[in-house]
DNA sequence: ATAATAATGCAATACTATTGCATTTAAGAA
DNA sequence: TTCTTAAATGCAATAGTATTGCATTATTAT
């Protein structure tokens, strides 16, 4: 399976940061991050797993969670936790606060950042006395278009 | 331990909503919402087992679990999801979405809803062209103002 | 009292994630 | 290049979270 375009661009942002911020670009990683762009819906980490053993490598469960927390910690991938499941951020660029729409009948994510979406979750933190933890990432759990 | 007055309160609208929609109030229910009550955090499903022992009573966890299922039906308490936890609601009354903020570093917890915090995820769901899952609760990692 | 329904017990199992230590690989210095 | 060191991965055990199917017990309605 090949990456579209969007994909691509993903791909070569994901390499970026790696390169920017001097961690290594291992071949398990490369190859996780591939699995996880060519997953339209979160994915779980034995999932990715069961991927890797389809395309003829082995790799331990432990590995698949070390490359995942690595992607996580460069903000390349979330966590979806209301599913225990793994997406590619959808724009690595954007430093705001993550905001992720997941429908729960097709698991379809639209991302979108709160100021394009009249939300402010800093502004209203602040109206409560309290400050967003660092790189927070919104779930919220929706019925998208093709599904009502 | 005894229940303050706000935690009797919430004990009281959890007993109406249940004879309100006639479902059965069991002990087992009753023992673990007032565990869920004394607690200030979010506790696990094994942690209330735990409490249940100290107790002097036993459960299966498949129980407790179950009973889990039957108060968050009745949408008297919430599941966490990032950190797989269980909260009694703050506000059962309230029909629309709920906003739950949970501190990262105390796990104190903060409810707060759409309207009064300037949040409409209603209105900002719909310029999306989606809708919110019913009965969602939107988890906000926040740090709160003890812990900042 | 009896039948039907709901709740719980039980124990196995599945799924998700982490850990400590051994081994291998990669990166930088001599 | 070779050596040294640090990082990544392998391995396998273990912890934590949750569900399932079926048996038993308790409730409810007739």
């Amino acid at each position: 399976m090949n990456l579209n375009d969007k994909q691509k661009n993903k791909k070569n942002k994901a390499i970026n940061i790696c390169f920017d911020k001097n961690e290594t670009l291992t071949p398990n990683r490369l190859l996780i991050l591939d699995i996880m762009l060519e997953s339209k819906i979160p994915i779980s980490a034995y999932d990715i797993n069961a991927v890797v053993k389809n395309k003829g490598k082995n790799l331990n469960i432990s590995s698949v969670y070390r490359v995942i927390e690595f992607w996580v910690k460069l903000h390349v991938i979330h966590k979806i936790s209301f599913l225990n499941k793994y997406i590619v951020c959808h724009d690595t660029d954007e430093k705001h606060t993550h905001i992720t729409n997941i429908c729960t009948s097709c698991l379809s994510v639209i991302e979108s950042c709160n100021k394009s979406m009249g939300l402010d979750l800093e502004e209203s933190s602040k109206k409560l006395g309290v400050i967003l933890s660092p790189d927070v990432n919104i779930e919220i759990p929706i019925i998208c278009q093709k599904c009502q």
